[in-house]
RNA sequence: UGCCCCAUGGUGUAAUGGUAACACACCGGUUUUUGGUACCGUUUUUCCAGGUUCGAGUCCUGGUGGGGCAACCA
């Protein structure tokens, strides 16, 4: 049996592991492990449903099990193709499949209708045709019970009729539901005579118009775990107080009894996870669609430069257990950097350019320098870059004013390293009219070229750089937190699209980069020297012209 | 005035009646041709009160705190 040890050996199982383990060794189903991933085609999978798909794809995958992907569309109002194919590629792109097979609520549909209708004739339902809001204020309260139906004791043949009549489209909307009949002074409100079909008159993307009843999830979801034979239904924990309705629709048709167990879901700090409210971010053009590079959405993560094991990785660190939690953002990003720093190749680029002028060094001549790719990796190899008199360096990298020792970089009196390069040390510069400096000019140490220094001289700092007649131009695209409160969800008396931070994007578009990067292809990952990941961007970024997105910085230990 | 679930450093997660640990974050240091990485170190933890036990983070009782539960949503 699989067993996930840390470095002592010693095993660390989450709760759900546990119960399987214990389940096994009772010799539960034959020890048969059937996890399903079931999302309701309505909108875009996001991080959270991450967590999810690696909780049932991963424990499938731990014990040899099976896994399905089942589309939970029993409301056609809400639901649509589109969603199914985005969310089909998200589960893919993290890296998992679906062994168990493409599964829909919809297929379910015949046998759902003979299931109630098995309630109906056992006594166990009916038919009610008060309005919503009678039906509401029947249900009581959570403290106190709630009354009876006048049509909860209608008889069998009656409720029979009146369902088929339902399905066969005669009568209206709202006019009448099918409910289970339960115990309408139930502790839990689930129980109190729950809805098990409602008639909508609706469209639904698979099934057409072949249906105008569609049950509720609760009558639903259950019943179709039973008929894949799902071993282990796993579900967050808003779900708990579902779950002896889950039972009780499994015990009084006599099917199979999968068993729901429910876990905390994810949450993120500074982060909104809702679907409606992501829908509001799209829908008011705060962001530029459900991939935006600043959204939670797998297909967001994806066009920022998440990489599909950083978001496992993420999974696994956050662990599974019914606690409400709260993770920090940090620990993605953390995640990211992780699996980017083992292999992402080393480029550079330079954001807020300034020239640098080599005055010592000749004119119209140029050398190739070989770099390495990734130091991290030597396997990953070297490449050239050019080198001449004038170079491009990052604005930030020289300063006039405030040198202190703390100040690594270029400034007046000052060398530095060119990273693969030359020190160079200092001599003038140039300002424009409004103070701002538009040009460095230093003198090279030509003893101290990269890999066979003999200058002796120490510089504390390495400069990222770029040759200015081989620069390519890009559009480089930096992101922040698009919310500056750490819980924009999660208070009352305020929307949480005042909590937006207007400087979640910036867009530079005077960068310059490295011959290597012409070629950047999207889904490649890069490291900017000094500067963070960055990937070519899947929206923008066409033939003729580079656009990156940053996915997220390097760690910055610099305290200034 | 109900029912269900939960409570371990700043944030997460382990410890399954027997030394409270791991990761992230934070702070400090070493190395470094990325102020990155790597490595080392510091700080910080069992909600409260009783009980059972030789021994309780763990079991029991009662509190307190947090979350969930009323939709012709899932």
């Amino acid at each position: 049996m699989p067993v996930e040890g840390n470095e002592e050996g010693k095993t660390r199982r989450h709760f759900i592991q546990q119960i399987i383990d214990a389940d096994r060794e009772e010799g539960l189903h034959g020890g048969r492990v059937h996890t399903r991933f079931p999302p309701e085609p309505n909108g875009y999978l996001h991080i959270g449903h991450a967590k999810a798909i690696c909780v049932n794809f991963g424990l499938a995958a731990e014990y040899g099990g099976t896994v399905n992907l089942r589309f939970d569309d029993t409301n056609p109002v809400k639901e649509d193709t589109e969603y199914v194919d985005a969310i089909r590629e998200d589960i893919a792109w993290l890296g998992f499949e679906w062994n168990g097979g493409e599964h829909y609520t919809s297929d379910y549909f015949e046998t759902l209708y003979g299931y109630a209708v098995k309630l109906i004739e056992d006594g166990k339902a009916y038919v009610d045709e008060q309005s919503a809001e009678d039906i509401a204020a029947q249900k009581g309260t959570p403290t106190s019970p709630g009354t009876a139906s006048p049509f909860r004791d209608r008889p069998v043949e009656e409720n029979l009729r009146l369902f088929a009549e339902m399905r066969e489209g005669k009568h209206e909307e709202g006019s009448m539901v099918l409910r289970a009949k339960i115990d309408m002074a139930h502790a839990n409100m689930h129980m109190r005579d729950p809805f098990m079909y409602r008639i909508k008159f609706a469209h639904h993307h698979r099934t057409g118009d072949a249906w105008c009843i569609y049950p509720m999830y609760d009558f639903a979801h259950g019943q179709s775990d039973s008929l894949e034979g799902i071993t282990h239904s796993l579900c967050s924990l808003e779900f708990e107080n579902h779950r002896p309705l889950y039972d009780w629709y499994i015990e009084n048709l006599g099917i199979f009894p999968s068993k729901q167990r429910e876990f905390a879901r994810l949450n993120l700090n500074y982060t909104i996870m809702s679907k409606r409210k992501l829908l509001r971010l799209v829908e008011e053009g705060v962001v530029d669609g459900w991939d935006d590079p600043r959204m939670p959405t797998l297909s967001g993560l994806r066009r920022r430069g998440y990489t599909p094991e950083s978001i496992r990785e993420f999974c696994d660190r956050v662990g599974v257990a019914k606690r409400n939690n709260v993770i920090d953002v940090g620990l993605l990003e953390f995640a990211l950097r992780n699996h980017l720093n083992a292999t992402a190749t080393r480029a550079m680029a330079v954001l807020r350019p300034i020239k640098l002028v080599v005055t010592n060094y000749p004119e119209g001549q140029t050398e190739w320098l070989p770099t390495e790719n990734n130091p991290e990796d030597a396997s990953a190899g070297t490449r050239e870059l050019p080198f001449s008199r004038e170079l491009y360096i990052e604005a930030d990298d020289f300063i006039v004013e405030g040198v202190n020792k703390k100040w690594f970089r270029l400034a007046p009196g000052r060398s530095v390293r060119l990273k693969s390069a030359y020190i160079v040390t200092y001599v003038d510069h140039v300002t424009d009219a409004s103070g701002n400096v538009t040009e460095v000019h230093v003198e090279y140490h030509p003893n101290s070229k990269s890999g066979s220094d003999t200058s002796g001289i120490k510089a504390k700092g390495t400069l990222h750089w770029v040759e200015c007649n081989h620069a390519a131009d890009a559009e480089v695209r930096l992101y922040d937190r698009l919310f500056s409160n750490e819980n924009p969800d999660g208070h009352k008396d305020r929307d949480f699209m005042e909590f937006l931070n207007p400087e979640s994007l910036e867009v530079l578009t005077n960068c310059k980069v490295e011959p290597v990067l012409a070629d950047a292809q999207v889904g490649t990952p890069w490291q900017f020297t000094r500067l963070g990941y960055f990937t070519a961007d899947s929206k923008w970024a066409k033939e003729g012209k580079l656009v990156f997105n940053r996915a997220v910085t390097l760690k910055d230990g610099w305290k200034g």
